[in-house]
DNA sequence: CGCCAGATAGCACTAATAGAACTATGGCTA
DNA sequence: TAGCCATAGTTCTATTAGTGCTATCTGGCG
């Protein structure tokens, strides 16, 4: 099958699948609703890669493009997954490989070299970074309210849901972690470590 | 400051991490410690990139080598950590700025787009995923007993407890959405969705 | 007037992986 | 005893993934 055949990679199976509930949408229509939810549970892809994957896509044969005009001499491209596409990113729903999870936990990975740090400076870092996770709990939370509000989007809103939980675990997790923290700095001070 | 006055990618600070404990490493000893501890929070570079943030990080006088008969004619390049890689990164640790984590989570992806799915195949994926991230919660909380048994590892060892809490919560979080995935299969059975 | 929002696209660059090639030893087994 | 595999160890090439910056165009807002 075709010079073409590679599969594409899960970033453009998400834009794909952001294609999927079947509505026309512009490269850049399709950037602010990645914003919006994909970046709870997946990272938002920069909008040159968004153009990128497009043209790959269409390149399968997954999606079709046509120019519109959008106000009076303004034109832009809109995107349509086509059937291919479809089987394609049911396929890949059902069927690929489940791998674990990618995490890059900058935070974690300080705590780990805490020994190279000032406690109360690396104590601010977790800390901080449990106000980061707070305030996406939040926002996860109004976009699961505004995603239940919408019939067929049952999907998208249990995961934005999911979203909502997972964030507030990660607080419940830097709070353990200040504690441990905490901790162990009271048990470096009594035994007088590097002073 | 000379031609190669750029900062390393987090990779790098990674890497350099790995030798601010103090020990002589090999880029093989590095892969497998990665392996071993850093996969649970950060996830482990391939060792051609480990190799090639080495080369950097040497470029920059952040670390030094030196070659070393291992046996009786092999030989292998030990990497030490010198002053001004332990300034580097010990500013890295407490100044840099925070950045929330960042994941990649293919499960919660597949669950987003569970309208194309079938929902008992939907619903394995996330069994299988249970049983990953309950593996790894294993795994950690054995990283991190053996982390707890060494001197001078206090803060790899709270991060190893704090990636089994994740790990474990990651556990509960697929338990609730194999529950919500049951409501909706059962509410659109009632509604006859799509047959 | 300048800036921002909407919209697209290209370019330069870095990050990162996969895979092969090569050296070398020791253990297993047909 | 020859062949093969595993482990230790390093390096290189090819390729992809992904970002950030720049450029372009229009119209509305203050």
């Amino acid at each position: 099958m075709g010079p073409e055949a590679k599969e594409p990679p899960p970033t453009g199976w998400a834009v794909l699948g952001l294609l999927s509930f079947g509505r026309e949408l512009s490269g850049y229509d399709l950037k602010k609703w990645a914003d919006s939810s994909l970046r709870f549970f997946y990272w938002s892809p920069a909008s040159s890669q968004i153009y990128a994957e497009l043209g790959r896509l269409e390149r399968l044969g997954y999606v079709t493009s046509r120019v519109a005009a959008q106000d009076d001499l303004r034109n832009k491209r809109l995107f349509r997954i086509t059937a291919a596409g479809t089987n394609a990113i049911t396929e890949w729903v059902q069927h690929s490989a489940v791998e674990p999870p990618v995490l890059k936990h900058g935070v974690a990975l300080r705590a780990w070299l805490g020994h190279l740090a000032d406690p109360a400076r690396l104590r601010d870092v977790v800390v901080e970074h449990r106000d980061n996770v707070v305030l996406l709990a939040g926002e996860a939370a109004a976009a699961s309210a505004s995603a239940e509000a919408i019939d067929g989007w049952e999907f998208p809103a249990l995961v934005t849901r999911w979203s909502q939980r997972y964030y507030e675990s990660e607080r419940d997790l830097a709070d353990e972690m200040l504690a441990d923290l905490d901790r162990l700095a009271r048990k470096r001070r009594h035994r007088g470590h590097r002073a």
